[in-house]
DNA sequence: CTGTTAGCGCATTCAA
DNA sequence: TTGAATGCGCTAACAG
């Protein structure tokens, strides 16, 4: 192994061959023993290594697929990434973080970016979806995967959680624990997630029968902690509730910070459930109750997806909807 | 803006003039006024967007750097990640997530492959440093900055924190709070961050006269949330310390969650305090005192030296120490 | 100021 | 089987 660039040229001097002979022996292409041999040994001891960018541009591929979530800072996000770069890595594939804001106009921008050719494809999960993005998506043309919902008619792979359902395991769990005044923790409205959660909410309270007042919601200024701790300081104060579902855990462990703070305990006087079942629903003392919508399984499927429509840009669209479960752990239930 | 492939070539047709022109007009280059016009309408018209591998092939950059962390479930590394990618992201850069293990010869394999040449820097945060991964540092020859320590002699650019320093400052802060019965809950022994870390318990302890006894050390698995639950139950087993140092934060919340579980209070009963000053210190109840070894600092610095370094290849290496700071919150002062 | 041309390193077609 | 030659799309000399 020796210092410096080498390059196809070089090593075929070396091995006293054509580069195309080099190109098919280190391609694994059919090759004379003698050939295969010497151009193995001038590889090795010119420490060749096949340049990328090159393979690039001859072969029309990058090897590369782009991931774009909205907020790193989301234990659910990271998990997705953890679980897209495995599946990505085991195709051969880079995976290149493009991490937007939540702001739509920076998704545009990316998906514009993208012709550029940096990666063969893009997993995105917007959590705000305007028009122009979805016109945007529309006229992509490189293998583009959703991870999150889409409006009707936008033919797009994409692959869902129910999160509507999944609120609505949470509230009938608290029901069954005897809850009854279930307040709602939300997100902001104009995003995705935000909207049809509190759908759901809305439909588990009417279907139990339970009163859904105003004054048992309300709404984060963001997914994340902070806003959750001033979000819950008002709902406790313009409301009594026995258990709150919280529209992910980043809110519902924020939630029980300012429950345990005002002397208050969970569960006992206030149940809590969170959503994305994260790694942060162990550390909580007590264990957070949350509702598992499967953001790594969303996540490798929509690599999966993603993978085949690079390999067949003609494959049918695929829409996938991962199923929502329960996972109850110590904030919603009293012991004994 | 139309549909399909569009190239230089596309566009300087439309537009009547050279490919050089075109290249000259979009890359901001002197140009006539109606030449620039032209050139410019076409581009709009056919929607053209430049090439990126086509680019890298000619120019030798891809405008790529790649990180590679050992252990994406650790919040640090998140924060890390999110810190390297703004430096570069704003230096026009994207980032490559080249996730490795915490096996070296994961490391090694990735600096192997760097010379495919898919990115024009690599910043790597090893967890153990053997010598055949230093071996592989040393004759790389792309630029590569390390977060974390690196031997005497090692010519790498590095950045890195005194961890030694930050456990000192651990121990002197629950000594101040009359705690004499330190423990210390540490990650492995042949990782780097756990020999540094260990030495300074064991510096601050016998600093401060107190007995060093093998009863108060315990050596978790591994960094992980996990490992420090059975670290630390084993650790309540052998020993009744009135304070813990934990050797990351993850280690002190698992600590915490034991710790309570058996009855006991935190702070009165066992201080706390973890290392990293992650965002779940303040997600933990009570909020955990932490050592700020600066990560989001030192990731910042390690791109900014990364992008300095591909600029110039000849600029003395730089190796630059983060000095530590304790955050102190709530699980290490007894209130009142 | 503008056009022609030569590669960047590789995979691949076409002849031999 | 092997080699010569072409071109992926672009930038940068060089000439005019």
């Amino acid at each position: 192994m020796s210092t410096g660039k080498s390059t196809l040229v070089r090593v075929a001097e070396r091995a006293g061959v054509s580069i195309a002979s080099v190109s098919r022996v280190l391609n694994g292409l059919p090759a004379s023993e003698s050939i295969t041999e010497r151009v193995r040994a001038a590889a090795e001891e010119l420490g060749y290594v096949p340049n990328a960018t090159a393979r690039s541009l001859k072969v029309g591929r990058t090897e590369q697929i782009a991931l774009a979530v909205a907020d790193v800072g989301n234990p659910v996000y990271v998990s997705m990434m953890h679980a897209v770069n495995e599946v990505v890595a085991s195709a051969g594939f880079r995976l290149v973080l493009s991490s937007t804001g939540s702001d739509p106009a920076d998704q545009i921008n990316l998906l514009k970016n993208l012709n550029r050719g940096f990666a063969d494809g893009l997993i995105l999960s917007p959590l705000r979806v305007t028009p122009d993005l979805i016109e945007e998506v529309r006229a992509s043309r490189l293998p583009l995967v959703i991870i999150g919902s889409l409006p009707e008619g936008v033919a797009v792979d994409n692959v869902r959680a129910n999160s509507r359902k999944g609120v609505g395991l949470a509230v009938k769990h608290l029901y069954e624990q005897g809850r009854r005044h279930i307040a709602f923790l939300n997100g902001p409205l104009d995003t995705v997630p935000g909207t049809a959660r509190l759908a759901g909410y809305l439909k588990a309270m009417t279907n139990l029968a339970l009163p859904v007042t105003s004054d048992l919601q309300v709404e984060a200024t963001d997914f994340t902690y902070h806003a959750g701790l001033a979000a819950t300081t008002a709902l406790l104060n313009q409301s009594s509730p026995d258990a709150i579902v919280c529209s992910n855990d980043l809110l519902a462990v924020a939630a029980m910070k300012i429950i345990v703070g005002r002397g208050l305990r969970v569960p006992q006087d206030i149940a809590l459930v969170g959503m994305d079942n994260t790694d942060i629903t162990e550390l909580a003392n007590p264990a957070l109750t949350s509702v598992d919508l499967g953001s790594a399984r969303r996540a490798r499927k929509a690599a999966k997806l993603l993978l085949a429509r690079i390999d067949d840009p003609d494959r049918p669209v695929q829409s996938v909807v991962v199923s929502p479960t329960l996972v109850v752990r110590e904030s919603s239930v009293v012991a004994g």
